[in-house]
DNA sequence: TTCAATCGTCTTTTT
DNA sequence: GACGATTGAA
């Protein structure tokens, strides 16, 4: 593709101008992206050349010249969190006035915001719900069964993401090709997608693709509508512009008929989003679909030093497609990249451990340390290793909060209180906590809502009046229902925090999980107090559903200094000055399932990963693979990612292993089948043959002892004032007696997870 | 209707 | 090896 470079200089009246001093401290290239504020825009800007700085203080400069008000800026972000980043960060700018920006979100909050605005116009009634994956889901199995379709031979789940792909190609059902429409079941799969669509009508609700899909759909019918935003918007910005899929794509290009001041940023070595539809395509079309669009290029980084971004460059240069750019450090030499072997998962945890360790010995702030995955079950390993090592970690963007079992009930309950005609909220919590009222019951309220097609709590009203049910169903679910409409009685009067505690206490939920016995009760008891602190924050409970729908974790100001345990996608533009690349494995990472199924593109997407991983050092990348790696709980000897050897030697430094691994990777193909089955005289064998043998001994199975000593002895002296016998608890273990104490480590024999070496202030008495 | 046992499926990444 | 769904017994 052929670009103008570099960015046009400035016309002389331009630079004369009085500038505010905010854009003095940028270079010659942000500071044109900054600058440039007619027209189409395309930032290409590398990682770690200051691409969000370029967007907010773009945003500041609109402001500060006085061409547009706050209100008047249209800003989408991918995540949240990307969100109130660049929120923080241009309030520090212009101080303050950001919260006259209400336009400055998440595709899908913004698209729910204009949804609001024009309920009638696009087939919703005002208090639409939005669906999580969990009700899509349930209500594509009930679609599914009620079309007499086996549900073992076309799953739900599989028919979820085939609706996704269409919504997220802005493809309505009549729109979607004759061929994938065949895909599902047997050629219905078109029908299916319009009954769905029905449903989701019926129930007055939208899913997480609607929201941007029928937000298109609404300015594609509506031009009158189109135009009022066409008038309101004078400036549009688009962070992470690689991972825009085509409905939002499509959807910036009706709003940038408007003005037509449209500017995205975008890196397209960081697309890492195509398994969600995003099209990397969009960037490389920019130029013609935004005729005289201005292109610049930051490839000034100010982040790595050279040897990672020596040897991140190297690596994405076997890609093929990429507009390709060539970036630049201001740092120094810095610390070649290091690439270690380890035997298993267990090893390279350890081997990490230690690493944090010492480095924590020279005062390295362990927020400064990250962890990057390519798969959450990695992060497994690290975890029970940090918790023996007692080394404080945060998982980000790991089991999300409003995805926890507990929390989703309780918003269930929260959410049939303000809204009855919540079939699926409804369903999900009639017989939770256990009231007697089985599939039976539930069978005749739904066959009595759907001839009726009445929400299934009003059916319920109904068959309360009638003999249908059995006196025992009949009298509980009357019960239930007067209890949801005592609360809602309660809405307006009581303060919404304490109306949720109202209701959980009430309703047995809270019981419940006090009288459950499991080591997850307490937390799951802790997590709902959470909410409801978490609650306050918001002036009403409408308010607060909402927030709960569109975001998917809290993330909890935390000041302690943690090590961060993340996946690599998670990790999209962040930085830290150490980072681990741990599972560097053919199959892992290339992940085997990418490649299958999408084949060179697959490879590409992978190694754009990789490419992002490195690149969040600043001044530390440890890479590490396994020989031996657990997959469906049998072993498999692993062969080191490809990625490995495609890294430039001047830029890696290989470190045999410490325990004379020396050769891996030579003889990977000497080794015989089967478990264990190679001689080698290594201590990782000898290691790995003696917990393979006292299988069924918990008492041998954690790793070798001498080298714990070691690190018992580095790491703490103090001792614990814990007794042998005693019954503790253990967030994520559960309950347990203390087998044996050894300064301020314990060793556990717990009921459900067997024995576990763990620090002290880990566990509480019992 | 509930509980316990068993079977089968699957483990990529997320708004 | 973990979870869900399904099955059968109380």
């Amino acid at each position: 593709m052929h670009m103008t470079e570099p960015a046009q200089k400035l016309s002389i009246s331009a630079r004369a101008a009085p500038r505010p001093s905010f854009v003095d401290a940028l270079n010659e290239e942000q500071r044109a992206a900054v600058e440039a504020l007619d027209g189409p825009v395309l930032v290409l800007a590398g990682a770690g050349t200051g691409k969000t700085r370029v967007l907010t203080t773009r945003i500041a400069n609109i402001l500060a010249s006085g061409r547009a008000r706050p209100h008047q800026i249209l800003a989408v972000t991918f995540t949240n969190k990307a969100a109130r980043e660049m929120k923080n960060r241009i309030g520090k700018l212009v101080g303050g006035a950001v919260e006259g920006m209400p336009w400055l979100g998440t595709f899908h909050s913004i698209g729910v915001k204009i949804l609001r605005r024009h309920v009638e116009l696009v087939d919703l009634k005002s208090g639409f719900t939005i669906l999580d994956t969990d009700d899509q889901i349930r209500l594509l199995k009930q679609l599914i069964s009620a079309e007499n379709i086996d549900e073992k031979r076309w799953p739900a789940r599989q028919f979820a993401s085939h609706i996704d792909g269409w919504k997220n190609r802005g493809l309505v059902p009549e729109k979607i090709p004759e061929g994938e429409a065949f895909a599902f079941a047997n050629g219905r799969g078109r029908e299916l997608y319009a009954a769905y669509q029905r449903r989701l009508k019926e129930l007055n609700a939208a899913d997480f693709g609607d929201l941007l899909l029928e937000c298109l759909r609404l300015f594609q019918d509506n031009p009158g509508v189109l135009s009022e935003y066409h008038n309101r918007f004078s400036y549009l910005l688009v962070d992470e512009y690689q991972d825009t899929n085509v409905a939002q794509y499509l959807w910036l290009r009706l709003l940038a008929q408007g003005t037509g001041n449209l500017c995205c940023v975008g890196d397209d070595d960081q697309s890492i989003y195509g398994w969600r539809g995003a099209e990397v395509d969009n960037i490389l079309r920019f130029e013609k679909d935004f005729p005289g669009a201005q292109i610049i290029r930051l490839e000034r980084n100010y982040r790595s030093t050279a040897n990672i971004l020596g040897a991140a460059s190297g690596l994405i240069a076997h890609n093929e497609g990429r507009l390709g750019k060539t970036l630049h450090t201001v740092g120094g030499e810095g610390e070649k990249v290091t690439v270690q072997g380890v035997w298993d998962d267990e090893e390279e945890a350890r081997l990490v451990g230690e690493e944090i360790e010492q480095l924590q010995r020279q005062d390295h702030a362990l927020n400064d340390i990250a962890i990057l995955v390519r798969a959450s079950f990695q992060m497994r390993a690290f975890e029970d290793r940090f918790i023996t090592l007692g080394l404080d970690y945060r998982v980000i963007g790991g089991p999300r909060f409003y995805e926890r079992l507990e929390i989703k009930d309780a918003i269930a309950y929260l959410d049939v209180t303000l809204n009855p005609a919540n079939d699926l909220k409804f369903e999900r919590i009639i017989n939770t906590p256990k009231r007697g009222l089985g599939s039976a019951t539930l069978q005749i309220i739904h066959s009595h809502a759907r001839s009726r097609s009445i929400p299934m709590a009003q059916a319920a009203r109904e068959l309360i009046e009638t003999e249908e049910l059995r006196p025992k169903p009949r009298k509980t679910l009357s019960d239930v229902l007067a209890m949801f409409d005592r609360w809602r009685g309660q809405i307006e009067t009581l303060p919404h925090t304490e109306l949720a505690e109202l209701i959980l206490d009430d309703s047995g939920y809270t019981a419940m999980w006090q009288k459950d016995k499991s080591p997850q009760a307490q937390s799951r008891l802790e997590n709902l107090k959470e909410m409801v602190r978490f609650m306050s924050e918001f002036d009403s409970l409408a308010g607060f559903l909402e927030h709960v729908s569109l975001v998917m974790g809290v993330d909890r100001e935390e000041s302690e200094d943690r090590v961060n345990l993340m996946t690599l996608h998670s990790a999209k533009g962040l930085e830290f000055e150490t980072v681990f690349l741990p599972g560097w494995e053919e199959g892992l990472f290339p992940h085997q399932r990418h490649l299958d199924e999408a084949g060179q593109a697959g490879l590409e997407e992978e190694r754009r990963l990789a490419y992002v991983g490195l690149t969040r050092a600043k001044t530390r990348a440890k890479i590490s693979f396994t020989q031996n790696r657990r997959i469906h709980a049998l072993w498999q000897t692993a062969i080191p990612s490809r990625f490995i050897d495609e890294l430039p030697e001047a830029h890696v430094e290989a470190i045999e292993g410490q325990e004379k691994f020396g050769n891996y990777g030579m003889n990977r193909f000497d080794q015989a089948d089967g478990i264990f089955s190679n001689a080698y005289d290594t201590p990782g064998w000898k290691r790995a043959k003696r917990n393979a043998q006292s299988e069924g001994q918990p008492a041998a199975r954690r790793g070798p002892l001498t080298i714990d000593g070691e690190l018992v002895a580095s790491s703490t002296a103090s001792s614990s004032d814990f007794e042998i016998g005693e019954r503790v608890f253990h967030m994520k273990f559960g309950y347990g007696r203390i087998a044996q104490i050894d300064g301020n480590k314990l060793i556990i024999d717990f009921d459900k997870a067997g024995q576990k070496r763990v620090v002290d202030s880990f566990v509480k008495r019992h």
